[in-house]
DNA sequence: AAAAAAGTTGACTATTTAGTCAAAATCGAC
DNA sequence: GTCGATTTTGACTAAATAGTCAACTTTTTT
């Protein structure tokens, strides 16, 4: 399952290289946002030619579109492997929100791209790359949720549950984090959780029952 | 109270010319994004020679701050108007939910302005103009909640509920956007009020009797 | 160890962009 | 109408940026 470890001295060089433009380009992110930062800061940083980076990647876009799979394929991974054998919607949902929280929690620049990566989304001109990693993720928790039902919720409903969890997440997070500079910012949320979770829960209770009446 | 309508011919023209200016940018912005929208742009838009915007503005943080201060200032009033005279504490919770999808459910651009604000206050490098006024906003929702509360809140708890309130009405209103193209939105949210309101009202309640103990 | 292949470099070009400014247009006062 | 003040204009400059490419370095192959 795990990746096999390059052979070659060459092909050593090459992911170290690579990666080292893969992080730089990520902390600059985190600092200056996707737009602002330019391919100059991002090779100035990771301390290569600028004609690496286009030997590695096809343009900023081109890199943007393998940080995010990369990060949204670890969360779903994440969300899978701990949601793994869960038969009850209430802690289904709050392990979603704990490993949202739990993934986030020591991966800052991620969140970043993230929270950007969704911003971006919305606008009409944005990086078309991010919205088929959104969307996959999306479904990942979709599918989740209609392992454990009986009668499947239709598609709209399941789906804006799905926007809901990760909504509520990453809207709580972000503002807390710009707003409290103290470390407790987890043990707030972990008092809010149980509401939340309660939430989550009768919402797809609700929206369970109506859907068996039709 | 309203603004005296402006008397010369000439300070119609200048304010016209400034609200084209004003206008423009807010659609650009929620087109492209606050970064990627250049002066040109908003002056090619807004149909007037490039050395006008500078006329009128500094540059175009100048311009952001402006918008950002109508549209948070008009939300803060919003919010005092409609939290007048209530003493209930989930009364509370569901009007200002309530203010908030209300809001902006017919001004998809300032809930650009809102949302990518949030997001560039969260960069090292962001737009400087942007946090004041996002503080305020916080603040007024901070100020109702201590005003119907015999023991006040200590300042990090209210600040925390103001923020989770925001965030939690933001995340799911911006994620609830993109990912369903049918009208319906509100009518979902609606049926999520409810116990959105119980949470925050539960979180609250949770905050005051632990501020009790103490 | 020589040749070929793979990877790296930074100077260079072509574009784009922010901000300036002298001239032109509009306006108010008389 | 005319004069002075205010507002508008767009060509211009200086700086920044994306992307290219021929030369160079490192690695692998023979």
């Amino acid at each position: 399952m795990a990746k096999k470890p390059k052979k070659t001295r060459q092909q050593l060089r090459v992911s170290r290289t690579r990666q080292k433009l893969l992080d730089a380009a990520s902390s600059l992110f985190a600092e200056k946002g996707l737009d602002l930062t330019t391919i100059d800061d991002i090779t100035e940083r990771a301390d290569v030619g600028k004609g690496t980076f286009y030997y590695h990647f096809k343009n900023k876009e081109g890199l943007i579109k393998v940080l995010i799979n990369n990060v949204l394929g670890e969360l779903r991974e994440a969300i899978n492997r701990k949601a793994q054998g869960i038969t009850d919607l209430s802690e289904l949902m709050d392990t979603l929100i704990g490993v949202h929280i739990e993934f986030f929690s020591t991966r800052w620049e991620d969140f970043v791209l993230y929270y950007q990566g969704r911003a971006d989304l919305k606008l009409k001109e944005g990086y078309a790359v991010l919205e088929e990693p959104f969307l996959d993720y999306l479904q990942t928790i979709e599918t989740l949720l209609n392992s454990l039902i009986k009668h499947p919720l239709p598609k709209p409903v399941s789906h804006r549950i799905a926007c809901a969890t990760a909504g509520f997440v990453s809207g709580y997070y972000s503002f807390a984090v710009i707003t409290s500079e103290d470390e407790d910012v987890d043990a707030t949320f972990r008092s809010l959780r149980g509401a939340l979770v309660a939430s989550l829960t009768r919402f797809i209770s609700e929206a369970l029952s109506q859907n068996k009446k039709r």
